[in-house]
DNA sequence: TCTTGACATTCACGTTACGTCATGGTTTAT
DNA sequence: ATAAACCATGACGTAACGTGAATGTCAAGA
């Protein structure tokens, strides 16, 4: 009970020539050859062709596939797992792609030409790392003396209150993570934060901006915002500057 | 004040191949040309590079791009929307890839061997098909009946209470959102879910896995949940497969 | 001035996973 | 016998460049 290529074409919904390519590619061979050149295929060889179609839904390339078939001492829960990270990054990739188009918009709509500068913020590699850097030291050469003499004039009560209140600030804000980051509430949650801030220094709106910026891009703050919740850096992020938007 | 290739490369951080590629296709031509035949590109030129680059970055091919910056009428902001929509659509997929590496997985840490037949569920459309208009007739043909029998028999009392009992329970559900969909909360809920179902009639477990099929899948199903969060569709059928699973 | 190294140019093939003719032989059904 | 439907093998096209290869040009130091 063999198949010709259009039989089994048909059967795993595929064209005649994905299988003439996957015999090319020497990643499915037909069973037999007839001495007409045709191709024959039996069910050992059509159990393949469904087990690379499903690792080809799984968005593997045909070489991986191939590895994946070829040897049976193959970790196959290790390659799936890493190619689930890897789709996890495109994910994540195009969640920035769509707050950068909904940013665009809002731009558009509201008549606000960006600046070629503004265009190119994020995309720029350089100009990437120098706005960190500026937030950094913004926040570094003279804030870090004023934090610090603020901080100083506390009762060690107002310091406990003070820790207390930012913590509260940032588990409410984990409770509204699925919430649009110009809801009410978040942007009140928003206020309190600011306030947060400024028990130690004056943020401009610039400064709060960077901050944004580095709660999800430096891997030291990163780290401790996720430790709360994964999406919370990017939400922070999102909310802030919406926030620093409606000042 | 012109740069060469290479310089207007760096500063764009892309190669000179791009740039003879973008003179190639049209798409940036150089502003002059020397009599040495090498390209030099002015400040519009280099702008007009950014403005590429960015919508690049946004995932647009090329011929879009060209498309975006030839006619001055095009209507940016629909075709930004109607790109969204696209990136979104691949998030979708990306998700349902996660999905089924997931069980995958599952089933290769429980040794229980997939057989062809399960590796093909879900991809396969004549099964998919198959899957939706069986959990449709299960749903009408005998259900719909006794759903509506039982309906009958409640006082307005209860019939008041079941519902806001059911609204709750969404509410619920869609405050876990940010939860994995095996935590015990979410799986408590779900109980309460199930709880819900059976004030209409008595589910078999298919039926149940079905209706979070059709949550996700079925428009109409779609729509209203939507309504409630984005997410609630996916998160649900998630939740509900999770929980027949346990039963 | 000569040489060297960094830059410039134009081919032109490689990449992925097939789609799409083109040309010609084979099988099957009428 | 003939047409329809299938088979085969090239071979080019796709998107957006990467990567040499062969060769010409320019600025700077010995």
């Amino acid at each position: 009970m063999d198949y010709t290529v259009k039989q089994l074409a048909d059967l795993a919904d595929v064209t005649p020539r994905t299988l003439h390519y996957y015999d090319e590619i020497g990643l499915l061979r037909p069973s037999s050859i007839g001495e007409n050149g045709y191709r024959y295929y039996n069910d050992t060889a059509a159990l393949r062709l469904q087990q690379i179609l499903f690792y080809r839904e799984l968005d593997l390339s045909l070489d991986e596939i191939g590895a994946i078939l070829a040897s049976a001492g193959f970790d196959v829960e290790a390659a799936l797992h890493q190619h689930r990270q890897a789709l996890q990054q495109r994910i994540s990739r195009l969640n920035h792609l769509i707050d950068t188009i909904d940013n665009t918009i809002q731009h558009l709509r509201g008549e606000k030409e960006m600046s070629t500068q503004e265009l190119f913020q994020g995309f720029d590699d350089e100009t990437q790392a120098r706005y960190e850097q500026e937030a950094a030291e913004l926040y570094g050469a003279e804030t870090v003396r004023e934090s610090s003499r603020r901080w100083k004039s506390y009762t060690a009560e107002d310091k406990a209150r003070i820790m207390a209140e930012g913590g509260q600030t940032y588990r409410d804000l984990a409770h509204m993570l699925d919430r649009d980051p110009a809801d009410a509430d978040v942007q009140a949650a928003m206020g309190r934060w600011h306030q947060h801030i400024r028990a130690f220094y004056e943020p401009t709106p610039d400064i709060l901006r960077g901050l944004g910026h580095a709660y999800e891009e430096q891997p030291e703050f990163a780290a401790f915002y996720e430790a709360i919740h994964p999406d919370m850096p990017g939400f922070l992020r999102r909310a802030i500057d919406r926030y620093v938007d409606m000042l």
